[in-house]
DNA sequence: TCCATCTTGGAACACCGTTCCAGATGTGTC
DNA sequence: GACACATCTGGAACGGTGTTCCAAGATGGA
């Protein structure tokens, strides 16, 4: 690890933190989660494994930076004046397309939140919702439960959503969004009626839904459960 | 692969796909996810490689299979004659505890989400919460997206829960969970106030907050927001 | 009995994260 | 300018992983 003294480089293609996370994410953007290895991470940096090692103490501490960086900029703008709901719906949908951008995020932030409260990304996004929340006209007893509340669905459906569309495109890249909803659909019409009565109901449902618009429909939710207690 | 034919198996100690997977829960169960190798699965079983792989595609496969039957455990009973809200709490309680019980369905449960709507895991969630949903009073057109909303609030929080107990019990074994809380709130106490002003303010709640009463909180919390709009 | 088929065990392979260390590179001191 | 020193680098090597491959054992029907 770099000593906070004589860290300055005067190279210009010295390594550095920096440099090493900007390749990870980019690295995991393009060939997914997979893909990010030391091997091709040394390749791409023109360095050896040790130079990596000794700025990032391992892979976990390198996704853990990668994730901090990309929700950092995700939630970074934010200056908006508005009403909490919106500032809300305004910060998922920040993360819902970042993760939309960076499908490798919706693993990386489930398994984060777990080293809460010690890592910096869940706590931010903790804060910065439940600032809203407090902003709401509800007791102060409930806001802990419904910030929480909140930040699950919002990551767990952000998740989800990305996963699918990551599947989707890894099945098969040449078929669209339409195609694969058309397709998950009609395999949901054709599931047996006496197991699935539910699912073969909602299918036509799922066939036309819009992903952005469920996953704002479900906040809304949530916010108005909230307020209505 | 076993073929549909010719498998019947005169050893009583012959491989099998049901043996490995109970196995791999075993496994799963007393050495966490990382436990589960093909190595020490040889080992216990007594036998190679190639003979699990007869059975098995893959380890994802197996995991997907460990997740199943686990699932399908917790989800099993739920013969009771009740309403469709304590109904629904009851399979979000059975994940809940599920998930307690066995730690490593909160990544796997997260992971097959993805390869939804084809894996036999998430289907079966979904059917189980939508029918409850459909016994709600709500139009059909909401049928959808409330489901939805439900099922990515439980997965979500049942598995940052999950994932909590378990770093809170690699971090210290000792410290048991009201001193795991403590040491969390006293930590979000210490963060500065001009950045975190939420987070403090809710540190004493979350201190003495019960995981499971929150759990139930925030289905409640959506099962509101269904209803009133 | 014989043979096709199913099933097994284990050696071998490619690849992974990580460690180790010899040496290059830069910095401060006389 | 030369020396000592801490910082930083590149690459070889290690133990472990999931997976493949295949020769041999077991099984059941003709």
């Amino acid at each position: 690890m770099p000593s906070p003294t004589h860290r300055a480089q005067r190279r210009t293609d010295a390594l550095s933190r920096e440099r090493i996370v900007e390749a990870a994410v980019e690295l995991l953007d393009t060939a997914g989660e997979s893909g990010l290895t030391f091997r091709v991470l040394t390749e791409r940096l023109a360095t050896g494994a040790g130079a990596i090692y000794w700025h990032v103490a391992n892979k976990g501490e390198l996704l853990a930076a990668a994730t901090d960086a990309v929700v950092a900029a995700a939630l970074a703008p934010g200056g908006s004046q508005a009403s909490p709901q919106e500032e809300i719906r305004a910060v998922a949908l920040g993360l819902f397309d970042a993760i939309d951008d960076h499908p490798w995020l919706a693993t990386q932030l489930s398994a984060q939140f777990s080293r809460s409260p010690w890592g910096a990304v869940t706590p931010r996004i903790f804060e910065r919702i439940g600032r809203q929340v407090s902003a709401l006209d509800v007791p102060q007893e409930t806001w802990f439960t419904a910030t929480s509340a909140l930040v699950h669905y919002i990551l767990g459906a952000a998740a989800q959503n990305a996963a699918n569309a990551v599947s989707a495109r890894e099945l098969d890249p040449s078929v669209d969004r339409a195609g694969f909803l058309d397709a998950a659909a009609t395999a949901w019409e054709e599931l047996d009626p006496d197991d699935y009565p539910f699912t073969r109901a909602v299918a036509a449902q799922m066939r036309v839904h819009d992903d952005r618009e469920q996953f704002l429909g479900g906040v809304d939710l949530v916010l108005t459960g909230i307020i209505t207690r």
